[in-house]
DNA sequence: GCCGTTTTCGGCCCGACTGTTTTCAGTCG
């Protein structure tokens, strides 16, 4: 044990998951959700459960009790479980990854493996265009066809795109439908209204007294390739981007709970109707019914559904069944950073690295934005891909920042700064001197990410240890959909940050968004600050300082947690030496 | 397998769309 280093929670969680997915191909019931929720209260801990094991706290996670709690443990000592690679034995090789074909579930995976021996995805596509498929029972000509053409969309559409890539579209889309004489509301849903990180498709929800002129609109907009399924209530669509929509249609009496139910997440919705079954009522997206007297009891609008319940209001950013509920029955929800409360940014780049804008050029759009001030905070001479400033040219800039906030009219402020780079060692690609006289340090790590957990770990508390290190930036390096972040111990780093007062950023490029929501969770319980920044690398980039907030939204952060909803006089306290 | 503002046993969210079926299972949201 001692030699190895933690098992994570989301490796812990991927073999819950795993279990999960093989239970339902058995055709057990309950027990794959039973699984499920396990597997997703451990990927939202925000702390190590290796800890939370061997506090012997591992029943008070929701969802856990006698028997999950001990393949924990077998799976914390050893890494695996006997019981999945038993459940694996035992079911045909690759019959869960058939069911990542849309349309193929457990009970199609099953079949196609045991009656045709299809193993992977291409022997699945011999089969059909064999058509062998057609004549197996509860198969036919169509499901056939259908099966051909989700293995092709399957090669060539992405499973999940970034929040920041797709709002645009949504937006526009949203817009579309808005526009129609037929349509009284319409608003987005699922997980981007939720503003997850990354999101599988674009659920829309509108009210109107005639459906089937909406699907029929919105089933011919410009760019729709592929029907996926089409009724009065719900359409689904595919464009030839590969993104899918989702369209749901309501009576507008029924927005509310509608919107409620579309907006999930799926958890959620299922911890809220258990809310209404023990209340002897029925939550479904049409309204909050009582059964016994059969009368309505919430639904036109949303807030309503919640109030019935007796909840406060739970943004949407919140509903994700990691104890949301239960925080707004007992009224002790926070109070969510605002997306309008931020008063600048702390990491942005300009022409004198790698950036496109000017020094100038990025301040009159950040005061566009209402800020009162940013910090640039170029790179640093060590990283020379990103034509990084020697301490000489860092001068320069310093002046010529003093010579443009002296011709200000002190409504809004430039600082001086650095995106200076975490050596391997730990230290910093500039002399203490240098980093004094700067108003903001970011310190970062830009290379060395396979060093180990222990390595990783010495390296960023050693660079807060330097008194001027204000902000690690990007702490743990990953990148959305193509890097896993490196491997750090961040509770340790978080127990650090606040100890030394080091602000922890949120880095709102959309392709990052690091520290994560459970990440940021988890370092707010430390006691840990944190500055939401753009990072923007050009002046329409300052932009993504929403997707930053709503990280920090999802990670339960009010305004008093984040150093850039300060006024500068404050920031200025805030800041170290 | 988990859990309890009615329960320690008996439930487990609820509905739309499709294709295969002749009354509904499977899949998905
Ligand atoms: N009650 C209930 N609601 C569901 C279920 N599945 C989905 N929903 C609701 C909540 C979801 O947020 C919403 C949209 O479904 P999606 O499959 O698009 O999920 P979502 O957008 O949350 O995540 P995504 O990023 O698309 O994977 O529909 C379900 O099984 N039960
Ligand atoms: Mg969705
Ligand atoms: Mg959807
Ligand atoms: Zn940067």
């Amino acid at each position: 044990m001692e030699n190895h280093s933690k098992v994570a929670n989301v490796e812990v969680a991927a073999i819950l998951y795993e279990v999960a997915r093989l239970l339902e191909i058995k055709g057990v019931r309950f027990k794959p959700q039973a699984y499920r929720r396990a597997a997703q209260a451990i990927e939202a801990l925000p702390e190590s459960i290796v800890d939370v094991a061997q506090e012997e706290r591992l029943n008070d996670i929701p969802g856990v009790g006698k028997a999950i709690a001990g393949h924990l443990r077998e799976i914390i000592e050893t890494g695996g479980l006997e019981y999945l690679a038993s459940l694996r034995a035992e079911l045909p090789d690759g019959v869960q990854h058939l069911t990542r074909i849309e349309g193929i579930g457990p009970k199609k995976a099953i079949a196609l493996s045991r009656e045709l021996g299809v193993r992977t995805i291409d022997d699945l596509e011999a089969a059909a265009l064999a058509g062998r498929i057609r004549d197996l029972p509860g198969f036919g000509e169509k499901t056939e066809a259908n099966i051909l053409t989700s293995i092709r969309m399957s090669r060539t559409a992405e499973a999940r795109h970034l929040l920041g890539k797709i709002l645009p579209v949504a937006r526009e889309i949203e817009q579309r439908l808005a526009a129609l004489a037929s349509v009284s509301r319409v608003s987005l849903a699922g997980s981007i209204r939720r503003r997850k990180e990354t999101v599988g498709d674009v659920d829309i929800l509108a009210a109107s007294s005639s459906p089937e002129e909406v699907m029929e609109a919105f089933a011919t907009l410009p760019g729709v390739e592929r029907v996926l399924a089409r009724g009065t209530t719900k359409t689904s669509v595919v464009l030839s981007t590969g993104t899918q929509i989702d369209l749901r249609v309501v009576e507008e009496r029924h927005f509310g709970a509608a919107l409620q139910y579309f907006t999930g997440s799926k958890e959620h919705n299922i911890a809220m109707r258990r809310l209404a079954i023990a209340r002897n009522w029925r939550l479904n997206e049409y309204g909050l019914t009582d059964l016994e007297t059969g009368r309505a009891v919430a639904g036109e609008d949303e807030a309503g559904v919640y109030r019935a319940l007796d909840l406060a209001w739970i943004e949407p950013e919140l509903r994700e069944d990691r104890g949301e509920i239960e925080a707004a029955r007992a009224g002790t929800l926070p109070d969510l950073v605002g997306y309008d409360t931020i008063r600048g940014d702390l990491h942005v780049h300009t022409t004198w690295s790698e950036g496109v804008h000017s020094i100038e050029e990025m301040a009159e759009t950040a005061r566009a934005l209402g800020y009162e001030y940013i910090a640039i905070c170029d790179h640093a001479e060590s990283l020379h891909i990103a034509r990084g400033l020697s301490p000489e040219r860092l001068a320069d800039q310093v002046r010529e920042i003093e010579r443009i906030n002296a011709g200000s009219d002190g409504t809004f402020t430039l600082l001086s700064g650095t995106e200076c780079n975490i050596g391997m060692d730990g230290t910093i690609d500039l002399p203490d001197s240098v980093l004094a006289d700067l108003d903001v340090v970011v310190a970062s790590v830009h290379s060395g990410f396979k060093q180990s957990e222990e390595e990783m770990t010495e390296r960023v508390l050693t660079a807060m240890q330097n008194e001027h290190v204000d902000i690690i930036g990007h702490p743990t390096g990953r990148i959305l959909l193509s890097r896993e972040p490196y491997r750090i111990d961040l509770a340790t780093v978080f127990e650090a940050a606040a100890a030394l007062g080091v602000l922890m950023e949120i880095n709102a490029v959309p392709g990052r968004l690091d520290l994560s929501d459970i990440n940021a969770r988890s370092a707010r319980g430390a006691g840990v600050r944190f500055s939401v920044a753009s990072d923007a690398h050009r002046r329409e980039n300052l932009r993504f300082m929403e997707f930053g907030v709503a990280t920090a939204r999802r990670g339960w952060l009010s305004a008093d947690d984040i150093a850039n909803t300060r006024p500068l006089p404050e920031l200025q306290k805030i800041l170290r030496s």
